[in-house]
DNA sequence: TTGTAGGCGTTATCAT
DNA sequence: ATGATAACGCCTACAA
């Protein structure tokens, strides 16, 4: 029978590959650890018995050992709307990958009263060698704090200021909604409708700034009740559309802080027989997938969200392995992006049929 | 200093506890496990020390130790679309935290030739006892067989019938096909479009036999023109339709093989200004997030996803655990959801504006 | 019902 | 440059 070993997994250990290469133990760890200190015929030799024999580690005598894993953490909201975190799976899987770490996920519903205690028994297994903390698990004070109790090392997605020990990686959403508050203005718009973001997200607080800001910095009046409270999710959007399309003097431009809510605002106009963007101009945040798949699709802000995780695992991971401790990047762009959503106002005039026609 | 003992995670051990509570650390590994066979003094002595010293046994060192890392993998198709994937996850999730298993993640993008060698170094290393495989992962015959190769159990969804020793998940996507297809004939619709799924997804036979049936059986001639190969996202969809749409004698319903390409047909609809569901009805299948999130809302099929990973994953975990070989579930059913994209052909005359109008 | 001994497969320490 | 040996923390035998 043609090389017929067994080539079961989990049974070929570090010491057949030895004595295969005629070397000891030491030696195969040396060079399947990427070591110096070992001649090059004997890695060669070494490498072909570990080719030969499909030698695998052991991840979990590996991490009993070393008291290294490899593997770190995801804490995450497991919301309805998955947009933001598919990005950011995506952003971290890759940061893993290329430094062959795997990750493992903790999903949260929010709001819970045990957040905390769930990350815990997520994080004192030792499962983990640390965690990424999207938002907005990183702006809850209490898993930073448990976190860094646990001396479990964490990078965190969220605008908040980092201590010059820990690891925050954020980006301009201020800027960012500024910018688009500033398109609408400069569109002809004055009656702009703000849907907020959920509280417990420090981005929130950012972008009804840059909302703020941009009406002030042209002059324009800031209405209170054109603003409604969301929560990141459709329903809400859809909620804080119907207040204000309801309004004696209703907007006749919408900026939710994000895609989700915004798709949320569109579907609500649709549903008034409002024409988007004749009647209504609306922008959303974050250049999720959604925002291009609605019809007309979304002015928006991208949100280099996959970057961002991408950043902050890696920098976690540099980290754990005692890389030096790097400068934090500076906070990412985000850059508008015009779509057919949005228009000066009252391009086409007139009561519209209840099928948004 | 209250209470002021070192709470450091991973450095109390079964050792400490066992001192703590005057046991040896057999006793306290059989409380830890519950396993039976101590008495109930001795147990809450047990439990106490284990409290005070906030002790969480090292999940290395039981892997190692019992072969059991109590994690299980699940190898997915890292698509664009998200929304399968989505309900997969949460699915396998609560399988596993119902039962203290822990999901790693292994994403593939596809197609690639490297499929099998990226599931290799996935399975190989023994950091996962079994893996899930959603579609179309589990149609892939040479991902089986190593998985086979290795002894690395799996609970794959797909359609195709399982061997009487491995685990299949499916539902029947052909009915709803069927039904789907069939309740627009009854609507009236004769040219009925089809765009077809990734053809190596299983259920995309299904789902196109589905339609092929409800044709036959009313007597609906099948027109080879009407069918359009798609890819199960957006993008195929709309070309599909932009195909579709095109032809001569255009359809006036168009059934997609998931939500994201009807999506993909709505959207393209809208850009040729066609009214849905006016003009064109349309219906797709998954009902996931989008086929509520676009307007109208998309009839389509509830494919109960999430309960199929959730299942997937429990089997799996039951073997895995030597758990009696469970008969296999029944395929699940998928349920017809009938919304606005959908309604008598004609409902309105005449030609319309470029807005959809 | 409880305890003792051995081993799981690797990395780390210290020689050589 | 290489090797013998001791951890790492737990679980599975087998005794008592």
């Amino acid at each position: 029978m043609p090389a017929g070993r067994d080539t079961r997994p989990g049974k070929v250990t570090i010491f057949d590959v030895a004595a295969r290469a005629g070397v000891s133990i030491k030696t195969v760890s040396r060079v399947v650890n990427h070591e110096s200190n070992v001649r090059e015929r004997t890695r060669e030799k070494v490498l072909s018995a570990v080719r030969e024999l499909r030698y695998r580690p052991n991840a979990a005598a590996r991490a009993l050992s070393g008291n290294r894993s490899r593997v770190v953490g995801l804490v995450y909201e497991n919301a309805q709307e998955f947009g933001y975190t598919q990005d950011v799976l995506n952003g971290a899987l890759g940061a893993c990958e290329a430094r062959d770490y795997a990750l493992l996920l903790c999903p949260i519903g929010l709001p819970n009263p045990d957040v905390v205690e769930r990350v815990r028994d997520f994080a004192a297994e030792g499962r983990v060698e640390g965690v990424v903390l999207p938002a907005p698990m990183g702006d809850l004070p209490a898993v930073r704090a448990l976190l860094s109790e646990l001396r479990v090392p964490f990078a965190a997605i969220t605008p908040k200021e980092a201590p010059p020990d820990e690891i925050n990686v954020s980006c301009r959403d201020r800027d960012a909604t500024f910018a688009l508050t500033e398109y609408l203005i400069e569109l002809g718009h004055r009656a702009i409708g703000f849907v907020a973001g959920h509280p417990d997200h420090g981005a929130s607080a950012e972008r009804y700034g840059g909302y703020r800001d941009a009406l002030a910095h042209h002059g324009v009046p800031f209405v209170r009740d054109l603003v409604r409270q969301g929560y990141f999710d459709f329903e809400s959007g859809q909620a804080a559309a119907r207040t204000l399309l309801g309004l004696p003097a209703a907007p006749t431009a919408i900026v939710a802080s994000n895609d989700d809510m915004a798709a949320g605002v569109l579907f609500e106009a649709r549903e008034r027989g409002l024409g988007v963007p004749d009647d209504l101009s609306i922008a959303g945040f974050d250049d999720t997938r959604i925002a291009s798949r609605v019809w007309p699709r979304l002015t928006t802000a991208r949100q280099p969200i996959a970057r961002m995780a991408e950043t902050a695992a890696r920098l976690l991971i540099e980290r754990l392995n005692g890389g030096t401790a790097e400068s934090l990047p500076k906070p990412f762009e985000c850059e508008p992006v015009i779509r057919e959503s949005t228009a000066p106002p009252g391009s086409r005039r007139g009561p519209r049929d209840p099928e948004g026609c």
